[in-house]
This record gives C-alpha cells, structure tokens and sequence, in this order.
DNA sequence: AAAGTCGGCGAACGGTTGTTTACTGAATGA
DNA sequence: TCATTCAGTAAACAACCGTTCGCCGACTTT
C-alpha cells in the first residue's frame, strides 16, 4: 500500500523545500544568525506568517539543513571509504570526488562552513555531532590493519579526525577558488587538487611509518 | 619630543579601545554580520552616531579586530618558529604555546575561527591575507633544510599551509573544549592537546620521508 | 454530502535598526 | 585670551523586524 502522499501532505512538503531552498541561496552572502524570516518568505512569495507551519525559527530551518547538508557528504564519504586501491589511487579518488560534491552543492558546503563555528548554537552543536559521526565511520574503516600493525584506538581516533578535518578544509579551499557568482576559476582548482593531494599524501607517508621507523 | 598624545587624542582612543572590546564581548555569542550599531554603543554607554566617530560602518569595525586578533597570534608564531630544537621539543612548544594563547584572548580566537567564513566579505578577505601571510612565514622559517634536501618550493609551501591551518584547528579545537562560561575543563584540554601533538607529530613523520623512502 | 482539518493569508502590534541633523562644550593652538 | 576644532549628544526618520490573531477555502475523512 504505497500512499503516493495526499495532494495535501505534498504541497505542505512542497512549499517546505522552497522555503530551504530559499534560505540557503540567501546563506550564500550572509549568515544564518543575520537571516530574517521574512527575508525567506518573501523570496518564496508566501505570507512571513506561513513559516511558522514548518519550523519554529530560524534555527530550527538551520539544523534541517545541517542534516540536509551533511546528508549527501555521508553518501560521498561511503563511497570512498569502500575503494580498495592503493594510497595514492585512493587519495585522487578522495579529491576527486571532494571536488565533485563542492562543484555540484556549492551552497550546502558553503553552509557548513560557515556555520561550523557560526553564531547559532543548535546549529553549530548538530555540526560536530555530524561531523564527529564522520570521523567514527572513517576510524572504524581505516582500524583493521592499523590495529594489526600497533595501533591503539585513540591513535585510530586521531588519525580520522585528522582525514575528516582535512577533508572539510579541502572542500572549503575549493569553494574559494570559485569567484562569487559561480563559475570555477580552473587554474585555482587545479593548485587546490595539487596541494590536498600532496597533503594527504604526506599524511599517508606518515601513516606508513608511525611507530614503526 | 615624544608628544604623550594630547588629552583629546587619548580620550578618543580609549572610545574606540571600549567599541573594540564592547564588540569583541558581544561577538562571543553571535556573529558579525548580526551585530548591532547600537548594540555595541550602548554597551559602552555612548550614543549611537558617536559610533562614526570611530568606524564607517560595523565591517570597517571587523577589520580592525582582525588586526588586532591576528597580531597578537603573530608575535606568537614568531617565538614558535625561533625555537631551534628537535621536531618532538618544537611540537610540544607550539602546542603548549596554542594552548595558552587560546585561554589568554578566547574572544580573539573565537572571532577569528567564527568570521573566517562568516557572512561579511571584507572581513573574512583581511583574515584570507593574514593567514596567507603566516604560511609564507613558516614556509621561509622551514625552506633552508627542506630545500637542501630536494624539495621544491612548491612542496614546502604545501607543507607550510597544512601547518598553518593545522594550527587554526587546533585553537579552535581548544576553544570548543571550554563551556560558555570561560572556565575550562581539564581533561577536555589536555585530550585536545595529545590529539593535535601526535597529528603534528605523524605529519613531521612524513615531512622525513618525503621522497625519500 | 456534511463535518472537520489545516496550510496559507492579511493585518496589526510593539520594538529595534542604521543614519542624519543641529547642537554643546571642553581641549586646542594662535 | 579668543577663535577654532571636534568627540560625543539628543532627537527624529523611515524602514524593517518577529510574532500573534482571526479568517478563509481547499483538501480529507466520515
């Protein structure tokens, strides 16, 4: 019995979408905390007072988006973590893929960018318990032969932390070497593909010999 | 003739010192680009257009405290970088070093991690250069061995920026260990500080083997 | 077909915002 | 001493804000 959703139900989802898309295109210039509720309302074309039909305010909208946001890297990330390749093939398919998701939801990482450290708390605290749940994935994915080889949980730990902080860097590097109205400068992006690469290259050398030499 | 600056003058800049530091408490619950004129005057106990005495507008404002943040870190950065003894003894003092910057100005790095990406563009241009600036810094401080060993400048530019931003992590990983009301807690500080000494740590590991093995 | 649900509307509310204006009075310099 | 400079003031401005209210009318359930 699949319900294909009352007319009902569906224009309520529908107008809900509109008003997130309307909020992030806005977050693109300006903050969340400096975001007016009718600043979105009006931009959707709906009274100011319909908002409060989907969310209590605007940091409400705000943790939507996070999971929003975040929803899709999760995807990304499962992907990479299941290449079985070498470092080296497994790093440009890691900044291969950052530079895809970047280039295809600008906003959505612009948003997380801005407000990992931004001025909403709820906000802020669904961030890093996403991003936290992104550095349990990565440590139990790398753990197997590390732990073989020595290594202790909180070694694990830090090492996945240091992939997953790197790799937001890497997104936030390419999104500003695109100019502000949204085609990518590409001699820029190449110089930030180089520089992760050889980053995260560095790390992998370090990986190899941690401990051991 | 040193002049000891008329009593006008000074009166002026101790205004200007009470809106920077008004401004600063303020901007450690919300960001920028929501902060009020009138918010900020009327913490200091003056009136509102007395604000054009001082700044043009609230970015004009936020470059100034870039300034101010970063100049601080600056001087930081330098002693770090005299420093001239082993990796391990070097990491120990950057970290220990951050570490107490942090719990010294809190606001200033909390400011720079929150605006870095915030919603005003000026101000996140003026941190852009500045921390620029800081990785070519280190890069000069880190160039002579590395060269004589093969490395391109290109290679030791790379190394530089992942230090440098290595380090803005850190802080900011400092910070987040401190509730909002100041007080830190202990364990959370010194977790931090293992997590970032033994990523530098793996990182000065594989700056050893760079092409080398 | 009737009764009920509920997403969106329009108007109004008190409050806050940035900015301009003409002003005062103390520090300044001739 | 006297004219000038200028940091800070008080008041007014239109524009905007978030939030509440009752109401309508299309959908949904009985």
């Amino acid at each position: 019995m699949s319900h294909t959703l009352g007319v009902r139900q569906a224009q309520k989802l529908k107008t809900r979408r509109a008003l997130l898309d309307a909020a992030l295109r806005l977050l693109e210039d300006q903050s969340l905390s400096s975001l007016g509720l009718r600043e979105v309302t009006r931009l959707v074309g709906v009274a100011p007072a319909a908002f409060y039909r989907h969310f209590r305010d605007m940091s409400d909208l705000g943790v939507a988006l996070v999971e929003e946001s975040l929803g899709s890297l999760h995807a990304m990330v499962r992907v990479i973590l299941a290449e079985r390749d070498g470092d080296e093939e497994r790093i440009e398919a890691t900044v291969e893929a950052v530079a895809e998701h970047v280039s295809r939801y600008p906003a959505h990482i612009r948003f997380i960018a801005r407000e990992r450290h931004g001025g909403v708390r709820a906000v802020r605290e669904a961030i890093a318990a996403e991003l936290g749940r992104f550095a349990d994935e990565v440590a139990e994915a790398f753990a197997p032969p590390l732990t073989a080889d020595g290594w202790s949980a909180g070694d694990v730990r830090m090492l996945a932390q240091l992939y997953v902080d790197h790799m937001v860097m890497t997104a936030t590097a390419f999104l500003e070497a695109r100019p502000g109205d949204g085609s990518a400068d590409p001699e820029a992006v190449r110089e930030v593909a180089a520089t992760a690469r050889r980053q995260l290259l560095l790390i992998s050398l370090g990986r190899r010999h941690w401990r051991t030499g």
